[in-house]
RNA sequence: GCGCCUGUAGCUCAGGGGAUAGAGCGCUGGCCUCCGGAGCCAGGUGCGCAGGUUCGAUUCCUGCCAGGCGCACCA
């Protein structure tokens, strides 16, 4: 357990007993312990630590809620607390005031527990299953895409960090009726290509970028495709084009620092069966009907505005179905816990699968949707418009070349998923102060710059059992100490409510104030006592950085 | 029309049942020039509007207004 968590466990420990002892001693009369607060007030002078806990205590007893924490305050003993003085205040919060030297004790827990310092134990080796992009393969990655991997990614690295046996999942949409369209307009360029007449169908592909697909195709095979069927045909230029593209997608991922354990085929669903499966057991229980030759899911049976239909009237099934498979499918891999992050124009789609999977007896509430909001870019003050007719369009590609992968990823973390995302490339690709993620990454640079100055001095990092950190009193280092202390909470904080822009916010604030600690304080100074316990801080603070910059995919550079 | 998200400082956003609501950027003035000065200090009539719940609401609920996104036998 972290120092905060140890104290305050301690600090509740002692206001209950309080209460007890002045049960006992008839100053309060006995009463159950209602669930209480100990927050960290916004204000400074109200001390490190408040409580409300008179002021639920007054609710029942209906007592003044001061004259209540006045009794309380009374009877608690800090016998063994690194506490100063507790005082009631406003309308009967109970602040307590902590002995500043108190946060340096987390200095010798970061370094001791190095990358695995913020670590904490919420999951219990659940298995959760985090899936996201899973962009179609039939195009370039969208801002969108970027926004859900940079999202997705850090989501999974914090589940990870949380103690969760996490798996990193692209669904692979490589069937259905898109598919068919791609194999037809394939197949029309193949004609094209080879000097024949041949026309691209209306609800096709009509890019650029298939002609250079079905070029590479040719290379390969020439003319070989001319004499078979149209569905042979077809089905080897869609599984080359699915092969290069996918490959790509898989590449331009890699550049952006998002790896996944599973690419998982929506194709293999069809394959063995699951799909057919499905739609079988809905059928079974009762909630699908026929209506004009289209099979549907009772969908407003769940709650859901209106049904939705499962397969077509030509008997392909939709994409839903296919979906529903696939969550089936997850279940039935053991994941206990399901995070699907989406693009807020798929949000109607959340509550028909829920009610689908509650349908076939499922959880639904073992599925999480995070539907992010859309990603506006800005260059020059303006607005980007983009145009994929007028090839007026960043893809990811040209993203991370326009402002590196860093930047671009801690612009896509740094604002909640439901926030609207102002993406200034400008801002970006600025390396100045003015750049969060270089204000943050120029922190833990400084901090190995002048480890390395340390080193030519001939001193190592000293070891911590030797080191007196007591004398430690400036109120920056105590400052900084303070909020590295913070981090183990950060992290459950962002694991709950899968919010990395959290983890964002932090490091900057823990960013700020080494900067603020640096400029106030030399570190390596004639007193080798006090440059000791300055190193030790500075390189708690690199730890810190560097493992909440791995939560979000972020390089730690030792220089810049 | 219905559903989801959003509305907090000039701008971009954080926060969130409590005591005096924050950060970054921008702007103005001053300070500092030493391990990488990306530093420090000062400057603010801000929670869209109206009801409700509560000892207490910016936070929860309802309605309204504004913006975004959905409402396909697309995915």
């Amino acid at each position: 357990m972290n120092i905060i968590a140890r104290l305050r466990a301690e600090l509740k420990h002692a206001l209950i007993k309080a209460v007890a002892i002045a049960n006992k001693k008839m100053r309060l009369p006995a009463i159950e312990i209602p669930d209480f607060i100990l927050e960290v007030p916004r204000e400074k002078d109200h001390g490190d630590f408040a409580t409300n806990l008179a002021l639920l205590l007054a609710g029942v007893l209906k007592v003044p809620s001061r004259k209540i924490a006045e009794i309380i305050k009374e009877e608690l003993n800090f016998e063994g607390l690194p506490v100063i003085k507790a005082e009631v205040a406003g309308p009967g919060f109970i602040n307590f005031y902590l002995d500043p030297a108190w946060a340096l004790r987390v200095i010798p827990e970061i370094i001791n527990q190095g990358e695995d310092y913020g670590r904490v134990n919420i999951g219990n080796g659940e298995k959760v299953q985090v899936e996201y992009v899973s962009a179609n393969p039939t195009g370039l990655l969208h801002m969108g895409n970027a926004r859900g991997a940079a999202l997705g990614d850090s989501i999974a690295s914090l589940l990870d960090f949380a103690d969760y046996q996490v798996t990193r999942e692209f669904y692979v949409n490589d069937a259905g009726t898109q598919i068919e369209n791609l194999g037809k307009s394939l197949s029309a360029r193949y004609f094209q290509l080879l000097g024949f007449e041949a026309e691209i169908p209306e609800e096709g592909y009509h890019g650029e970028d298939l002609v250079a697909t079905t070029k590479n195709f040719i290379a390969l095979y020439q003319d070989k495709y001319l004499k078979e069927s149209a569905s042979v045909r077809e089905k080897a230029l869609v599984k080359y084009a699915l092969d290069e593209a996918i490959a790509t997608i898989k590449k331009t991922l890699a550049e952006f620092g998002v790896h996944y354990d599973v690419w998982f085929s929506e194709a293999s669903l069809y394959a063995i069966g699951s799909v057919k499966e499905i739609i079988e057991r809905l059928k079974e229980k009762g909630f699908v009907y026929e209506h004009e030759g289209a099979l549907w899911f009772k969908a407003r049976e769940f709650g859901v505005e209106k049904d939705e239909v499962l397969v077509r009237h030509n008997g392909v099934p939709t994409y839903f179905a296919a979906d529903i498979a696939y969550h089936v499918n997850k279940f039935q891999r053991g994941f206990t816990k399901i995070i699907n992050v989406w693009g807020a124009d798929h949000h109607g789609h959340v509550a028909r699968l829920k009610g689908a999977l509650a349908a076939l007896g499922y959880s639904p509430d073992a599925i999480q949707v995070i539907i992010m909001q859309l990603v506006r870019l800005y260059r020059g003050g303006e607005i980007v418009r983009m145009s994929k007719r007028r090839g007026q369009y960043v893809s990811l590609e040209d993203l991370i070349e326009e402002v590196g992968r860093d930047a671009a990823r801690y612009f896509f973390v740094m604002r909640s998923a439901d926030s609207h995302l102002d993406f200034d490339l400008d801002l970006a690709r600025e390396q100045s102060i003015k750049n969060p993620v270089y204000y943050i990454q120029y922190a833990h640079a400084r901090i190995c710059s002048l480890k390395k100055v340390l080193a030519e001095k001939g001193r190592a990092v000293p070891r911590v059992d030797q080191t007196d950190l007591t004398l430690l009193t400036q109120e920056a280092e105590l400052a900084l100490a303070r909020r590295l202390a913070d981090f183990p909470e950060e992290v459950a904080r962002a694991v709950q409510n899968l919010a990395p822009h959290q983890i964002a916010s932090y490091l900057h604030e823990v960013a700020g104030l080494l900067h603020t600690f640096y400029n106030h304080h030399r570190v390596i100074t004639a007193d080798p006592a006090l440059s000791n316990s300055r190193v030790l801080l500075v390189e708690a603070t690199r730890i810190v950085l560097a493992n909440a910059l791995k939560l979000l995919g972020l390089k730690a550079p030792e220089r810049m």
